[in-house]
DNA sequence: ACAAAACAGGACGTCAATGTCCATTTTAAC
DNA sequence: GTTAAAATGGACATTGACGTCCTGTTTTGT
């Protein structure tokens, strides 16, 4: 139902938005997340193309979020890499049926809406709040603490 | 979203719902849902091997559902091509997350669980009692008047 | 028995998603 | 300036989804 892709990229900017603002490198995603790093550095591309991460070379470089977890919804990571493609028109391109979806397309596209919905109203912030639930990406619950903050010098 | 495979299947059905239970040809299938002839061949048999519908050979044969219109879910037939996969353990493998999702991949499950429930809650006989809208796979809203009977002598 | 209609199944072709590898460019530290 | 860290981009490999084709098998009507 979704794609490896999607799944990369929302671990990658999770794990983002739990260090930041401080820079991540494509390594220590890789790591964390268990996404392939070469193949993870093109979704990375990607969301940077869309405007989801920035990055930046050379030494102490990295990717950053653009928005502030708060602020940025995991739609819009989704969208980023694999839109969410609504049914508007007839998909067998019948003309009488025109805005007027058939019962099966009608369904089939209420499923995309509340998928849609659902992740518009979700914020990257809101799921390192654990209510309850496990920290994303980390094995021990309370990892967050010893948040490993690289020295520049 | 959804797979090619997972439309053509339920066009396939639909299809087959508003003619029950008078059996149809691939051909005839084909023709109406616009799914190529080979491939629809494929999505039917194994429609087939899941006991959705049963074929005939030989002259007059066909395909016609197993189960009537309305006790046959849009969820069953999805599943029987392309079943949706609930997240129930973490995709990670982190052992202590355990049963319990972390809150991304929480969210992503919500959102299968969503269209399973939805899906689950639709007959196929639902969509040909066209609620307002059009009719399934017909261009004229109402061409099932003259539906078409095959004479067998 | 024979011919025609129809499904079954295997072999093959194509393409996009996924994944890998390497050379290049940018940048910071020394 | 040199070096090492890091992203960029292109080329390539692999795999599964989608689609086609052909041969065989079953069934019915004559």
């Amino acid at each position: 139902m979704f794609s490896q892709t999607v799944e990369y990229a929302l671990r990658a900017v999770v794990f983002l938005a739990d260090h930041a603002p401080t820079a991540c490198t494509t390594d220590q995603i890789s790591t964390a997340t268990q996404v392939p790093k070469p193949y993870l550095s093109k979704v990375l591309q990607n969301l940077g193309r869309n405007n989801i991460v920035r990055s930046q070379r050379g030494i102490g470089g990295g990717v950053t979020l653009v928005k502030m977890p708060n602020e940025l919804t995991i739609l819009e990571v989704v969208n980023a890499v694999e839109p969410i493609e609504r049914i508007h028109t007839c998909p067998l391109g019948l003309k009488s049926h025109g805005t007027k979806l058939c019962p099966l397309h009608q369904r089939m596209d209420e499923a995309l809406e509340m998928v849609e919905k659902s992740f518009n109203q979700t914020t990257v912030a809101e799921m390192l709040a654990e209510p309850g639930g496990s920290h994303p990406l980390c094995e021990n619950p309370k990892a967050t603490a010893e948040k490993q903050v690289k020295k520049r010098q």
